[in-house]
DNA sequence: AACGATAGCTTATGGCATAAGGAGTTCGCA
DNA sequence: TGCGAACTCCTTATGCCATAAGCTATCGTT
């Protein structure tokens, strides 16, 4: 619980993120630096990464490079612009150009396919919010990829907004429902079990007071025969299902186009 | 920053949002109780309702009711339980049935906006996840409303879980950028040309990099005479693009069904 | 050789959640 | 009427956290 949204100072952090790699050429007196912010950063992700953002802390990411918290100052303004860098910077996993494919419905799906393993390899990207006052090279190249396939569809601008911003809170949102559910599975087994038990003991009359709640759950294909899916299935396969939707409302779009011309 | 996810003991949370309302009628020895769960719960909204997540210590709540941070403990296991009923009871702000409207489309409509305008009166609420193991009865409410309507649709619940999912990951993500956007705003006023001002400065080749990126800001509906719109009018239009692709997609689907019943 | 800039240290401050234990309050029951 | 148990709320202490301040050792420059 904490300031997702106010960061750091963003000018500060913006010139950080946009500055050229070999920057500081000029040899200085003093020590050398044993660190680096490109080090300091990295380091960040991997503590991230493995202690989740509850456990990001400067010490942690100190300790990882074998210095004290403090010595992180030098190089970094504070935990705020570290995590404004850590979050650029992971995104450099993503977002080079691709090579072309046929028609933009697959460009986008593997697209979206590509970003929400990107998530579920750092689920703590998704608490860092999308809408920030900075913005970085790498961020702002995922969606230029993104464009690169959407803008082939000849649909406006104003259109294309709206695009870009379902597609993308879909994947976030969804990918932090997995990263959560897993994380709950993995942290106690039988975890579905445990939690309809918990449901039915505290809440007796749930299934009257919410039918539909338990209707939307409960049912399944039509052509399966009750099979128990696991959840990770369950979860990809309402997952494709939102995804469908929403690029049939943008082929519904386009097609609407192609007809007015 | 902090851990978003994992509240505290499910099962804890999950007992006192579902505990009837006047459970404790027997008298007990000992001074009487000058506070209350609910009188916490209300009071811990308030502070994030003003004070945002950040804002949110067990010291600020206490504060509000003339006690000290310990005398929580007392009705409270600890902060995490208390977000978790926070996050619950703020959703009774929603949820009751709704008059039937004329066709699942301005029902769905009338359902977003009105949790747009929810999240927006309480974005601390988006700071806790949607997918977590504990659940409430009036966020339980809010999607069974959801439900009354789509289910009117016809489509397999296959389908409207992921609608459901984009639905709402679209409409919390959305919130939680013009929520964002507002903050800026009012912190730093003409941040839209600050920001842009940034850019310029720190990377001048902006938009040859990204040029899709830039072309997307820019373009304003055809019509248009090149007015510049306030972000509040911007990203209105934009959640409503958005929204609009999303619905024709639900309706692609309902359709497809209706040709093939 | 001396100077000044710098890296990274120790220490201190003020915030946070919350464990531990103590003091006063009010009930049921003798 | 009075005692003990149960209860509320407090003070205090612990151990996290980010980070301000200042110190020391290092090293390029003069």
């Amino acid at each position: 619980m904490s300031n997702l949204a106010g960061q750091g100072d963003p000018a500060v952090s913006m010139s950080l993120l946009w500055a050229p790699a070999g920057d500081r050429a000029t040899a200085t007196p003093g020590p050398k630096p044993g660190l680096s912010v490109d080090l300091i950063v990295e380091a960040g992700i991997s503590v991230a990464d493995t202690a989740s953002m509850a456990g990001l802390s400067m010490r942690a990411v100190a300790e990882r490079l074998g210095r004290t918290s403090m010595a992180l100052y030098t190089y970094v303004p504070g935990k705020a612009e570290l995590l404004d860098l850590m979050y650029d910077r992971a995104h450099a996993e993503l977002g080079g150009p691709r090579p072309p494919e046929d028609g933009w419905r697959p460009g986008v799906l593997s697209w979206v396919a590509e970003l929400k393993e990107f998530y579920l390899r750092h689920p703590w990207v998704l608490q860092v919010s999308y809408a920030r006052a900075v913005l970085g090279p790498n961020e702002q190249a995922v969606l230029e990829t993104l464009l690169d396939v959407l803008f082939t569809t000849g649909l406006p601008a104003d259109v294309l907004r709206g695009v870009v911003g379902s597609l993308f809170h879909y994947v976030r949102g969804f990918a932090q429902t997995i990263a959560e559910t897993a994380l709950a599975a993995a942290t106690q087994e039988d975890w579905w079990r445990e939690r309809s038990g918990m449901l039915d003991e505290v809440a007796p009359d749930f299934a009257e007071r919410f039918p539909l709640s338990v209707r939307l759950g409960r049912e399944t294909a039509a052509g399966g025969g009750g099979r128990e899916w696991s959840w990770e299935r369950q979860l990809d396969a309402t997952f494709d299902a939102g995804l469908t939707v929403i690029l049939d409302g943008v082929e519904a779009a386009v097609r609407a186009q192609g007809v007015r011309r």
